[in-house]
DNA sequence: GATTGCACAATTATATGATAATACATACAA
DNA sequence: TTGTATGTATTATCATATAATTGTGCAATC
């Protein structure tokens, strides 16, 4: 089945045609909506008109069922609209939700910046304390032995007796849903992608460690049952991540 | 053609075969979409297995390719998860996408969702006053422009010449552009559906009327740039909001 | 009796082709 | 200039067929 339409034939792979293969997500409609949903984040499609289902199709080989449902998904995370005769376009990055982990990812993934990683932060300044004094009122057994747990996770990564970011995702996980509030919880993921990806930065200044006396103290108030001063600890352990953000942006 | 199949028929409704019909939304998809979404948040398939692709195709009279681009969308929005011979599943809540406008509407669309009101209010505790606070430092003429026009709608509609409800939206989205954070600016849609939807039970007590005096300090902090003066006066103005629904909680 | 392997079946996944609905663009008419 | 008809490109919908996946139960084996 040859490929060379009338679309321009600039690269070899496109020659080839994109092998999708299920190798790239659970199903060939999954692997499509990664792909679609990297190369629009990315750019590849700024200065050009997105192509059409039946373009698509042929380009990556599938059916027009795998393409249609990819682009319904990325629909619902809005990247993308459709019209009839209007075509398929991107929408404007504001519509785009950025609380979607797949989203998240293929923005983090793209040339990593510090910007996005300094107003991510701006956003953990906000959130984090704020689930912390709510953890510190409303706090659950199970929910508090959680959060002692990511702590003590962190005091063996200290002795390098386990993974130093996941215990810290642990800690602080652990915190956003203590807070008993679904949509405090719900930055679950989004600060796991965030700070998974971000240690790729944070990693390069300190020896790591992120501080454990400053993480005691949150741990603390919150077991005390003491809101405000959770809020503080929170708000000056997130104020030392922003710092070192700070520092990085000044050095380059 | 006959409905009677072997799911049993406990309504008038499903006798008569649900006509979805695009009047439910731009198309028969999105008109699905909504549907199966408001029944699976509100709970309708909570004690059964949720029916197959091919059930929910008789059952609403569509194609198969309308119940399979709306469950993919659920499956973008967390709601559901799709596995062969195993079905089509209801994923847990805490899963669920709730910064999803869509999924957020029709949490609050159902009966008794004053928790969620309050849950979400706690949040925006969190938010707004930080926001206002980037705003004050951040700001663009364009964006004050926007959060000054905001006011002065909330003006003209406490002389009766606007919407009151639309003008106090447009003042708090207003300053979640001017932060200059997509993160915070993310939350435009979300507000606007919350706010518009609760209007309902904050409508039930008072006049109503966002006190206007207490939007003109933010207002005049973030014009002076005094960032943590506009933060203190956003809190205060949302604590009001809280005290409402904490009165509305009690009194039921 | 327990484990392993195999056949079966249910369900989603994918492909294909046909027709309908939508709405942009153009030409033509008033 | 405005309105109207018509052609047409694209998504929307339907129908049907086949493939892939995987839970279940039965049989074979140790």
């Amino acid at each position: 089945m040859s490929v060379g339409n009338g679309l321009g034939d600039n690269s070899v792979i496109e020659q080839v045609g994109l092998n999708i293969s299920s190798a790239m997500g659970r199903n060939l409609t999954y692997g499509m909506l990664d792909m679609l949903g990297k190369a629009i984040v990315t750019g590849q499609y700024d200065n050009q008109v997105f192509p059409t289902e039946a373009e698509l199709a042929k380009k990556y080989e599938v059916s027009r069922s795998v393409v249609r449902e990819a682009v319904k998904m990325l629909g619902a995370k809005g990247l993308l609209t459709a019209r009839p005769r209007k075509g398929t376009t991107i929408q404007s990055t504001d519509r785009w939700n950025l609380f979607d982990i797949d989203v998240l990812r293929w923005l983090l993934d793209r040339k990593f910046s510090l910007n996005v990683l300094r107003q991510f932060t701006e956003l953990r300044e906000a959130i984090e304390p704020a689930a912390a004094a709510l953890a510190a009122s409303a706090h659950s057994s199970e929910g508090l032995a959680a959060i002692k747990a990511g702590f003590t996770r962190m005091e063996a990564a200290e002795r390098d007796e386990d993974d130093p970011l996941e215990a810290d995702i642990a800690f602080h996980i652990a915190i956003l849903q203590a807070s008993d509030n679904p949509f405090y919880a719900q930055f679950r993921d989004v600060v796991t992608t965030a700070l998974r990806t971000s240690i790729r930065f944070t990693n390069r200044f300190k020896g790591r460690t992120a501080s454990l006396p400053q993480h005691k103290a949150v741990l603390n108030a919150i077991a005390n049952r003491r809101p405000s001063e959770a809020k503080a600890a929170m708000a000056a352990l997130i104020a030392d991540v922003m710092a070192l953000i700070a520092d990085a942006e000044r050095s380059g």
